[in-house]
DNA sequence: CTCATTTGTTAGATTAGCCTAACTTTTATA
DNA sequence: TATAAAAGTTAGGCTAATCTAACAAATGAG
């Protein structure tokens, strides 16, 4: 049985390992700024957690998670997501509260209550902020992901989610009348400051490039790749 | 804000000094034996809670809540069966499965949850083992608590609660057909021994004494005592 | 009232998780 | 390529929660 520190550790490893340009290994002293403790602090957990066949890690290396760890990690954020969603759907939390309380959840030790919320929700598969809850086997699709600050001008696109779960963030967001699967028109992009001119049900906005960055969306306009072809088995 | 094991400590505090005989206060080694802990632990903990102004307790001495601890252990218990309330009726757990996982959600920190939780709830007065749910202001009202041990030969009487919350006393009791709100009828006792002849639904059953004196009943047949006049303010 | 038993306390040790300060290795830049 | 900056490690210390072993006070049975 792993505390609920250790978990936090592993998430943190998974976060960091799979996020945007999916770079397979995190330094220490990245995960350390993460979880808002000490590089000396991390570094005593590292070794720990590699005892236990949970990370990949050596002396001044970077640390990635054994599969072991992996699966253990996959099932924090699957529980975190899950209480999240329960939140929002049953309890009437906004998106901006849910966060918080899902950090404490996610530690709890029981397979049946999670299994139980996800029934109780239809077993759903995004959460909240549009992020992908993983399966109960321990799948968790990487969505292909698209920011806003990436879009062209001219072109209308979607929000299906967001990158910074942080309250401030979620509530300027709900601020400018923006939510998730809403359509977004980008009507200018000052190439020399990142600051976008878009338009959100009608109403224009300036948004700066920390913003831009944090919206995840799919073009409207934008070619369709092709589905990738299904591989038949043998 | 206090931690987990401070919570517990004041919640065996309150249970141990409201338990049957209405005893106001715990020795060292009773609360020590009721968290399966040592004495010596336990002690440190009193101090603790003493400076913190939680509990009366001095060397030598037994132990008591203060009016803010008191507070606070209530807060504790509804919490407790606050959640073991939710994991029964909305997510279809047995009541020898509740105690467990709600050991642990009860220390989750958000007023809005749980705030939210009790209204999904409809505000419900009794858990399912028939413990009084303490309200959102903190009172608790101690119920009259007859148990099946001290019913008399020849009376019909009501399940409404029991005492032990173990999942092994609460299979026994559903291993007998017995649910709350069954009505029961003592066909004999046997003074020497204390083996109670019961019937619970067209059923007989032997029963002995700890698993007499842990089923609360209210008694069918026996006289009602007036409802106490009630004093006007003033 | 006495002394054996029960109850409670203290001292000293351990583990997990955190810190600071000093040190070492790696890396990037001049 | 030398060296300064960044990244990472180690040593030593702290607190909360636990333990064991030894000790002290209270109690109660004769
Ligand atoms: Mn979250
Ligand atoms: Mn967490
Ligand atoms: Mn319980
Ligand atoms: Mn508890």
């Amino acid at each position: 049985m792993l505390s609920t520190t250790e978990e936090n550790y592993l998430k943190a490893l998974l976060q960091l390992t799979m996020e945007d340009g999916l770079k397979p290994e995190a330094g220490t002293n990245e995960l350390a700024t993460h979880l808002g403790v000490k590089p000396a602090t991390a570094n005593d957990m590292l070794k720990k957690l590699r005892e236990k066949k949970l990370i990949h890690y050596e002396k001044y290396g970077k640390s990635s998670l054994t599969t072991q760890g992996r699966k253990l990690a996959i099932d924090v954020v699957r529980k975190h997501r899950l209480w999240e969603t329960f939140l929002y759907e049953k309890l009437g939390f906004s998106w901006d509260e849910v966060h918080e309380v899902a950090e404490q959840l996610e530690h709890i030790q029981s397979q049946k209550l999670i299994d139980s919320i996800d029934r109780l929700l239809h077993y759903p598969t995004y959460d909240p902020h549009g992020d992908v809850i993983p399966t109960a086997s321990g799948e968790m699709k990487m969505p292909y992901r698209k920011t806003l600050l990436e879009e062209e001008v001219g072109h209308t696109c979607k929000m299906v989610g967001v990158k910074d779960n942080s309250a401030t963030f979620l509530r300027y967001v709900d601020q400018l009348g923006l939510s998730m699967h809403n359509h977004i028109r980008i009507l200018a992009h000052q190439p020399y400051d990142n600051i976008l001119e878009i338009e959100v049900n009608g109403k224009k906005a300036s948004v700066g490039q920390r913003f831009a960055e944090n919206i995840i969306i799919v073009c409207d306009d934008c070619e369709r790749k092709p589905a990738p072809k299904k591989r038949r088995k043998n």
